[in-house]
DNA sequence: CCACATCATAGGTGAAACCGATTTCAGAAA
DNA sequence: TTTCTGAAATCGGTTTCACCTATGATGTGG
């Protein structure tokens, strides 16, 4: 029993002709003759009543018509569900970002979740090792974070723009004004740093240890968006990724003269893995957005 | 998409496995792969991984499988209910009786609808007539009467069994006690008749005519239990097929001395047509049956 | 009675479902 | 690193069968 089958069956039925029917399903008579002699045989019961003139529904055609109905209406809703996923009308989208990532995704959520109300968002901020683990798993379709110092296995990462460290000071903060900030600059102001592990972190330490400087560390604070709050009411001074702080106020980024404080905002999908055209979509609307555009590479098409 | 296609992704996906579902499905593992492939090309998107050692689901491949599941338990349900009609374990049977043959069909009736519980019974008293029209129409599968005196186009009568008009008496009447009644007895007693039309009347009127004779005639009655009432609580007489008052108490049925007075009891269905199993089950049954069985012709195999 | 429409049948053709063998690939073992 | 292994993809060849055209059978309307 095959849809092909139940098709010409059902239109068969409908018009109670199988010239007609054959018409309109475009195939010759005689083969929907014999699909629905196939079909009767398979289901070991007739379906039609002939006459040489007429065809009209058996009892068991009848019975057969409303449910052959159904079985079609099944696999055509099959057939839609794949194709509107195809169109970005349905499913679920499972976004992993890091903490300082954050201001960059925000404008591309809401523009997204406006183009495509059908797929379902699902945002996770955690520590990028986490997030790392959680997309091997498959768990994630993606992650946006600041390319890790060691690759991960089975994971390809993609540049969407070029970063780097900044001190990041109060609008009135006495360093607001200057170019750039050096290692002593660092040392006269209260230093309040994200926790270890946290991907700005790792890169400030790793460049600190890279130019053989050490700091003394008063604070330290696994909560981006707190540590933003109390620089922004105090003379305090940290160290981000200059993208962090995109679309703050109150708070200005200079940038670290230090060695090494260049970071890369990728992408990372696992390799050789189907990726939704909704993952994609996404990437190509952040691509686009105004945090990302100026510095753009473009590995996407 | 065919539901052979959508079988091999479904065993596939449950079993994250093309090689195994192949074994399963007793199918080449390269035809699973190929099968799988045309499935997703004509949805016109991926279904599942593939990392050259494992398989899995992707988004759309876990969006599909609960409704492709659908897809094949309602094509299970249209085979399931056909093979149900064969074995009458369901179904609608639709059976025309005129007034005169119900009681040798009460039997059956009961019978029948024991041994198949599942298939409902339609059972309808009118005027052989009537009942005529009906199964030209299809709206019955088979009528059960008395031999029309003319044939009728498209209809095919089988004879069950032989009967003949019988004087319709109380046990305690005069006549009760004889062999045989004729013209001259009937002309004694009160005679009640069944309607003109009804097919007892029919038959009498004929044999009548037949014979040169009239009768003065008191009452018509289209009713046959009422008017076989009146007969038991009176001296009154009609004339019915003998058939008629099988398994009645109080009455009794007296041959009547008249040529052409036999009936024919038959079967009548469209000619052409499918038969239900239900209605050759139902008819083998009634030849089978106490009533019918002495005086049986055998036509059916 | 004949033209016509309908469904069934027969024979031939091409697409595609299928198979076995081979290749490719990633991970495990050495 | 190389080798081995197991699973999926790929490749030709075969067979099946869905399909078509042509024809036959049959009942219908003019």
């Amino acid at each position: 029993m095959e849809l092909r089958q139940i098709k010409y069956f059902v239109k068969a039925a409908e018009l109670l002709s199988f010239s007609e029917a054959a018409r309109v399903l475009n195939i010759a008579q005689s083969t929907l003759s014999q699909q629905v002699r196939v079909l009767e045989d398979e289901l070991g019961i007739q379906l039609f009543d002939r006459h040489s003139h007429v065809i009209s529904l058996t009892e068991a055609g009848r019975e057969l018509l409303p449910l052959a109905l159904r079985t079609l209406h099944e696999a055509d809703s099959c057939l839609a569900r794949m194709q509107d996923l195809g169109k970005l009308a349905t499913g679920t989208l499972n976004i992993g970002v890091t903490y300082s990532f954050s201001p960059i995704l925000t404008e591309t959520l809401l523009e997204f979740a406006k183009r495509y109300p059908g797929v379902r968002l699902n945002v996770l901020y955690k520590p990028m090792a986490e997030l790392m683990e959680l997309l091997s798993a498959r768990s994630l379709d993606f992650v946006l974070a600041f390319r890790p110092s060691e690759r991960i296995e089975g994971i390809e990462s993609h540049v969407l723009f070029d970063n780097h460290l900044g001190v990041i000071v109060r609008d009135s903060h006495p360093l607001a004004a200057k170019q750039s900030v050096g290692a002593d600059d660092l040392r006269r102001y209260n230093l309040i740093l994200p926790s270890k592990g946290l991907q700005a972190r790792n890169a400030f330490d790793r460049c600190v240890a890279q130019a053989g400087l050490a700091f003394d560390i008063h604070i330290e604070l696994n909560e981006v968006n707190i540590l933003l709050e109390l620089i922004r009411h105090s003379n305090m001074i940290t160290v981000l990724s200059e993208a962090t702080i995109y679309n703050r106020t109150g708070i200005k980024a200079i940038p670290l003269e230090l060695p090494g404080s260049e970071m890369e905002g990728c992408v990372h999908m696992l390799r050789n893995c189907y990726r939704k055209h909704s993952a994609l979509e996404f990437i190509r609307l952040l691509r686009d957005s105004d945090a990302v555009r100026a510095r753009a590479r473009s590995w996407l098409d």
